[in-house]
DNA sequence: ACTCAACTTTGA
DNA sequence: CAAAGTTGAGTT
């Protein structure tokens, strides 16, 4: 009997199984955990077991036939699941895609079958040219070898005309191709070839690059001029993008740069048919090019040559339920892993990236100049609102600029981080406000839904009539939200055409799609928009941007607050002026003399960056030391405070030096859905002692098992 | 003797 | 974690 180590959907290691043969690492099995039959996956084979033989069952059905997850897959999910804290079977079912999560055989993909003329085939004479399609068809067939999916793109009956030349024996037909590249339409500047250069200078070997290029640089097209020598080697790239709202942009510049390339998108929403086809296409090699979004970093990849991250800074890398991995950084993991470059792409790159590019980790590469070379970077200009009367959250100087703007027919942007009608309602009489009963939050007035909704748990409540408090029937909306500012301007500009885009607005993909029509087709005046609509989005008429109430944050006490500022309004201000229209921004601020506004106007990341360096030095905050939250959360906030410290106080005492242990605090956000939650933070110089220091955590939590409480580690946490 | 929910243990 | 097992107060 051979024992094998089974990776199961459970906080438990991997449980004992046996099989009369030894099955491949990596096999998908079928076994019994509790009597019902589950999904498993081979982590280990011949193993000593550590129980009583007679409790081991057997595997009950293999998966065999299907290709097995590869041992460099393997090895990442067990670093993912050791360095961040989390069971491995967990770790497992996370990274897999459900159609391999459920219990049946999966017909792995055809090999796909490539057709090219033969020598025979190549001596006939061509189509007609009265039949273009027919023509370029041969045309294509003649100069490369090609797939049906890609000739059908040329031809709608290619399948036909192929079976035809087959009969004919003009046809070879082969397996396995590198894609054919078609040269680029688009010519690199100065920079940007150089910078391509560079990177590809090497193309075999473990480098990290920081790519930090302005708005605009034209930084996709060094990503491609990289990739197109990449994939032309036969090897796999990896692509990964903040946002799935970002992949149809994206997807429509990659199918007219490399046409021919088999592609695989993986993100949240890819149905799961064809995500779990996409993830077998990648780990087969038949993909060559891999597109998604955070959850795409853990698609086994046969032959990666490549990984791209843009907008490396951008959050949305960063899980934060469940398995709390940061993206990027699992990204340049694998990069080492199977010795290949990787390029971090931002126009504001994370502290941690230019840090680690400032000491020599990573290598710079500088994209300074807009790649239209008409294009100008567009002038900053703070408006001071501290003793000014504003009308709906507007100064009068931005009324009059975008009244201005639409006679001239230029198309605005009014941008605030702030969905709804206004954050919040106000009794004038007692100063009552009404606040989410699961949350620390307050409700947010919806005007058109006659609603009060809380953002954070979506409770929603009718618009109430008088104070809770006080029965005093004069409510006020206070402050603006997106819903207002619309409100405001249709009646300040009548006759501009105004589209708000934030999270209510905007449900559907086609939503999307008939904006961008709309705008291309300059049908739009003014846009009304939150960070839905700063994020990598090109509006070539955009030549006017308003930021109202920029600095909410900086009052915060999470200390990336001004990182996370300065980024959205660089990524705000860089949406204007992309063509030959020069641009403007205005940002109305009551902290024009914060720091933080001399590296904006200046427009200068490095200034910034240098800045807040210095600072996070000082109090040896990440990126110079390392941290992680332990959090808790019960239904009484001292419940969980008290249980937190009294872990650390038994830690206290076994704690590796060079490890500091805080006090438990109530998060940012105390209260969440009913839930009171508090969080302690453990940090360290040294990233070794701290991840000692949090295996001796996750062993004394498991002893103190308390069930009002639930808990988790989150390492190289990102929200306060 | 029986029921049900709260609490504890266990999974191979 | 989620399911099955254990316990014990409260019925019948």
């Amino acid at each position: 009997m051979i024992y094998h180590h089974i990776a199961l959907n459970t906080i438990l290691p991997p449980l004992t199984y046996a099989h009369d043969t030894a099955l491949p690492l990596g096999s998908r099995v079928l076994v019994n955990l509790r009597g019902k039959p589950q999904i498993g996956v081979v982590w280990a084979n011949h193993v000593q077991p550590e129980i009583d033989v007679n409790k081991i069952l057997p595997i009950l059905k293999i998966f065999d036939h299907e290709p097995t997850l590869p041992e460099n897959w393997r090895e990442l999910i067990d670093f993912t699941a050791r360095y961040y804290h989390y069971p491995i079977g967990q770790t497992v079912f996370t990274a897999l895609p459900s159609l391999l999560k459920e219990p049946r055989p999966i017909e792995s993909p055809e090999s796909p079958v490539f057709y090219t003329l033969n020598d025979l085939g190549k001596q006939q004479t061509p189509p007609p040219k009265n039949h273009a399609k027919k023509l370029q068809l041969w045309q294509a067939l003649f100069s490369g070898c090609l797939d049906m999916a890609t000739l059908k793109k040329i031809h709608p009956k290619a399948i036909d005309l192929i079976n035809e030349y087959k009969k004919l024996d003009w046809l070879s037909i082969c397996t396995a191709t590198t894609p054919s590249i078609p040269p680029s339409q688009h010519i690199l500047n100065a920079e940007q070839t150089e910078v391509s250069n560079t990177i590809q200078s090497h193309l075999h070997e473990y480098q990290p690059f920081l790519l930090h290029g302005i708005t605009g640089s034209g930084k996709t097209e060094v990503y491609f001029d990289v990739m197109a020598t990449v994939l032309a080697q036969g090897k796999q790239v990896l692509f990964l993008l903040p946002e799935i709202n970002l992949t149809p942009q994206l997807l429509a510049r990659v199918a007219q740069r490399f046409p021919d390339v088999p592609t695989a998108v993986l993100h949240s929403q890819t149905a799961t048919g064809a995500r779990g086809r996409d993830y077998l296409r990648a780990m087969l090699g038949h993909a060559k090019l891999v597109i998604g979004t955070r959850l795409a970093v853990f698609t086994p990849i046969l032959d990666l040559g490549l990984i791209v991250v843009d907008e490396e800074h951008d959050n949305s890398f960063n899980q934060d339920n469940e398995l709390r991995y940061h993206a990027r950084d699992l990204a340049v993991w694998r990069a080492r892993q199977v010795a290949c470059p990787i390029v971090l792409g931002s126009a504001t790159p994370s502290l941690e990236s230019w840090h680690k590019a400032q000491i020599g980790a990573y290598q710079l590469l500088t994209l300074s100049h807009r790649a239209n070379a008409i294009a100008k970077l567009p002038e900053i200009e703070l408006v001071d609102v501290r003793r000014m009367r504003l009308d709906n959250g507007f100064s009068p100087q931005v009324l009059n600029l975008l009244k201005q703007n639409h006679q001239n027919g230029g198309l605005s942007l009014v941008y605030l981080n702030r969905r709804g009608f206004a954050p919040a309602l106000f009794c004038g009489d007692c100063g009552h406000t009404f606040g989410c009963p699961n949350c620390s939050a307050k409700l947010v007035l919806h005007q058109r839904a006659r609603q009060l909704r809380c953002h954070h748990c979506d409770f929603r409540q009718p618009i109430p009539h008088a104070c809770e408090e006080c029965g005093n029937q004069d409510l006020t909306a206070v402050g603006q939200g997106t819903q207002r500012i619309e409100e405001t301007l249709k009646n300040f500009l009548p006759l501009a055409k105004i589209v708000r885009v934030d999270r209510d607005s905007m449900h559907k993909k086609t939503d999307w799609a008939h904006l961008y029509d709309q705008i291309h087709a300059q049908q739009v005046d003014i846009l009304i928009g939150t960070q839905m609509l700063a994020k990598g989005h090109d509006f070539p008429n955009l030549n006017l941007v308003v930021v109202l109430n920029a600095d909410g944050s900086l009052f915060s006490s999470d200390f990336r607050a001004p990182e996370r500022l300065f980024a959205e309004l660089m990524q705000v201000s860089g949406r204007a002026g992309r063509a030959e229209k020069a641009g403007r921004v205005l940002i109305q601020t009551q902290l024009p003399e914060h720091e933080i506004f001399h590296a904006i106007r200046a427009q200068n990341f490095a200034q910034f960056a240098t800045q807040e360096l210095a600072q996070r030095e000082m109090f040896g905050l990440p990126p110079f030391g390392f941290q992680a939250a332990v959090r808790a959360d019960a239904l009484k906030m001292s419940d969980a405070v008290d249980f937190l410290n009294e872990i650390r106080d038994v830690i206290a005492p076994m704690l590796p030096e060079n490890v500091s242990q805080m006090g438990a605090v109530p998060m940012l956000m105390a209260r969440l859905a009913e839930r009171e939650r508090a969080q302690i933070f453990i940090e360290s110089m040294n990233r070794v002692a701290l991840h000692r220091a949090l295996s001796l955590w996750e062993q004394v939590l498991a002893q103190h098992r308390d069930n009002r409480i639930r808990w988790h580690i989150d390492v190289d946490c990102q929200e306060m």
